[in-house]
DNA sequence: AATTAAAATTGGTACGTTCCTTTTGCGAAA
DNA sequence: TTTCGCAAAAGGAACGTACCAATTTTAATT
């Protein structure tokens, strides 16, 4: 699959990766109408791969809720998951809350309300694990759909991690601006989501009645070595806030 | 279910259960000071078990936000998780969301407002996967701790899956019966959580003034073989609803 | 001292084997 | 017909090997 010449990752040449694009698919167009799979070593011959490498292929569809196992039955999709594949494509995909409204080619617009450099609140500097002292940016945002504001945003990023942040690199995505300049991955979140009412401040902004609520999510980010990357508040539209969850048990 | 010698389940016999619960115990402990753990063979080595079980450990610790990997440079502690470990006893632990408020020693009360026969209502239905015409229970419950209501419930359970439901096994936990009498175990859950206004009926029952919202939760939960048990609607009490969620980004 | 290149470290992928446990299904017995 | 027990089917656990890829460390060079 060589298109370019050095770079171009392709991320496709693992065994694994294969077999859950492959399953994925088969099961999308329906092929297995009864809701079961192939057991692990018949899918091993099929595919021609280890009965490990099926293994693993697997276990990833699990944790997307897109089939299960039980011992001694066999390997099932789940239901929900056809009926309701959209929502699958939502659950779990969290991160970058900021990111995940760019959905449906809507592209939302994103106003700087304000963006400071402060010393750490005590609260912000226990959440992203600084000194005494230690400054943050304060990057104060309000994100839209065609006009309709829908999120306040109110985050903390460390300046020591990011030294050059400017106002333009926060107009648009800060991740993709982490990601893509800085080689910075924003992979784990931690979130908390909860309701309040609304304040006057919310309902000017959000363009609420005084008796509409606001969802709220506040939450750490942090990259690949575990370090806390931005600390965030948001204050949603109570209309616009729609967390799906797939949940395992264990 | 036969309480005798023979049978204990003893789960603990597992190498790799063996091995999450001592690294857990290690960590918790503050044995590694630099957030650092050996490396896989190490492990593997003190331990004395394959690489392949370390891996199969540390892989349900990384599940758990408890620490992370980097290729070619080792295994880390998550420094949020020792920060704050109580929060992270919580997340993803929202399956039999019913259950989950069974917590502190604060005993919730539970008042069955009404338990009934219906036919499944379309929505319902889909959320179920029945066929049209199937009954189900209705269960509506109010939840509350120390006289302090904060929850609504609406619960649709297919008759045909439990047949014999009265109204006393409604009045504890659904879900500690199903397991323990019926060893049906739910395992899955796909939930939804937004925020609404509060209706009068909201107000009303759940002690809120007109401007005051409530946290909704609705989701179904389907136990082993993917079959949704139930399908639940909840309505929160703004003050009690905090859904914490660890995510991994990928 | 700074830069660069090689080597060691460390996790990732893949395969394969062996044996165990849970379900399911079938056939024999009651 | 129903029940019971056994074999088969299917996933789970554990081990081990070999090699790959990203990162860090070390050494050499400039």
């Amino acid at each position: 699959m060589e298109l370019g010449p050095t770079k171009e990752k392709v991320v496709a040449d693992l065994v694994y990766q294969r077999v859950i694009k492959a399953l994925q698919n088969q099961i999308d167009a329906g092929k297995f109408s009864d809701l079961k799979l192939p057991n692990e070593r018949i899918l091993a011959e099929e595919f021609q791969v280890s009965r490990s490498s099926i293994k693993k292929a697997l276990n990833s569809l699990i944790q997307r809720g897109v089939v299960f196992q039980k011992q001694g039955a066999g390997t099932f999709i789940n239901p929900l998951y056809l009926k309701n594949r959209p929502m699958f494509d939502i659950a779990g995909d969290n991160v970058g809350v900021t990111d995940t409204f760019q959905r449906n080619g809507k592209r939302p617009d994103i106003k700087v309300i304000d963006f400071n450099v402060v010393p750490a609140s005590p609260e912000v500097q226990e959440s992203l694990f600084l000194e005494p002292g230690e400054f943050v940016y304060e990057i104060q945002r309000l994100r839209s759909f065609d006009d309709q504001p829908f999120m306040i945003e109110d985050g903390f990023v460390p300046i020591k991690l990011v030294p050059d942040l400017t106002k333009k690199n926060i107009a648009g995505s800060l991740y993709k601006y982490l990601h893509e300049s800085r080689n910075i991955a924003v992979t784990r979140s931690f979130l908390t989501i909860s309701a309040d009412v609304s304040t006057a401040n919310d309902q000017k902004l959000l363009n609420l009645k005084p008796v509409e609520p606001v969802g709220v999510m506040e939450g750490i980010f942090f990259m690949d070595r575990g370090t806390p990357i931005e600390f965030s508040h948001m204050r949603l539209h109570y209309k616009f806030m729609r967390y799906n969850t797939f949940t395992l048990l264990n």
